[in-house]
DNA sequence: ACCTGAACACCGTTCAAGT
DNA sequence: ACCTGAACACCGTTCAAGT
């Protein structure tokens, strides 16, 4: 079903959100994919190890666009919240893309995304542990969130009862005015 | 493999968790619960719709674990606290827990489970609205958590150097106590 | 009422073979 | 280097048939 432009992991990555935005995650296989691109399965796996890698690319996007945005003059605290809207912004963009985060194993060690990932907290004077635990915080949080508003029947169920953005901004907020100063243990 | 007791809904949920915890979410199949139990796979279909709502009924374990201990005096805070620990503790019992709860769909249809739930925040005063978005943010909160806590990678890099149990709990307090007391809007 | 056996459509993945 | 065709082991699910 594919105009096949040129076969690449950008490209299969990009086929790949679009079966999901059609199927679910539960609809997600390398098949469709591969049709959509107007190829064989086993064309794919010349690009992409196996379908969990596949999955952990697709996550991945979704980790970059929770990166800090470097604005100036922002405090840690600005920092963490802008970077957590980003992200459930992005995730919101496609269909059970919380699935995809939870299911995929990372992609990088962890290790080697981690100095980019805390550098602009540490900037601001917090210790390293003090960033790590408060951006892991804030990724769990927008991560659980979006799984439940991604939820259709937890959504059909709450929508007519909570506002999801404002709620969601509830918790972000009470969440990161309540971490300690930098000084704290 | 199973000295086979009797087969109903709650034996099958058992078995599923057996092999959920030798084989991950990955290799959680219908054929492996039925082997489990010394039974066909089909057998399984009588006393379960499919597996959606097996997994369904395993993600109801973890959620019966969160629900609030009539602890008395406790403040809603307190209550949100201990709910939370408790979901966690006991989704830290079983692999891929997390990965169980995000992609199970809900049983009831949210609508039925929710006067129970949120009964004990409005006796503390809460308005429903915010009972409501402040459960969902805790629940949020640890099931992220908990799905970062048994990420493999996530897990072997961070155990270094954060403590994963002060972690949990910085962000847990942090977000309860940021949220506001009950007059607010 | 409850379970088996056989089957169907569909997976992820491998691999020889083509170009 | 990059893709196809055919195959393997494995799924979830259905359904007639047994007891």
């Amino acid at each position: 079903m594919g105009a096949s432009a040129k076969l690449d992991r950008a490209a299969i990555v990009d086929a790949a959100f679009e079966v999901l935005n059609d199927e679910g995650l539960d609809g997600l296989s390398l098949r469709l994919v591969a049709e959509q691109l107007g190829v064989q399965a086993p064309a794919l796996y010349w690009h992409v190890h196996n379908k969990a890698e596949l999955l952990s690319l697709m996550a991945a996007t979704f980790h970059d666009a929770g990166k800090f945005s470097r604005v100036e003059g922002a405090t840690w605290r600005d920092k963490l919240i802008l970077a957590a809207r980003a992200r459930r912004r992005a995730m919101l963009e496609r269909r059970d893309s919380a699935r995809v985060c939870v299911v995929a194993q990372p992609l990088h060690s962890a290790a080697e995304a981690e100095p980019q990932l805390s550098a602009p907290l540490l900037e601001a004077g917090l210790t390293r542990r003090q960033a790590l635990s408060y951006q892991a915080a804030v990724i769990a949080y927008t991560v659980g969130w979006v799984a439940y508003e991604q939820s259709q029947a937890m959504h059909d169920f709450l929508t007519q009862l909570i506002d999801f953005d404002e709620s969601f901004e509830i918790g972000l907020r009470a969440l990161v005015s309540g971490f300690a100063e930098a000084a704290a243990g």
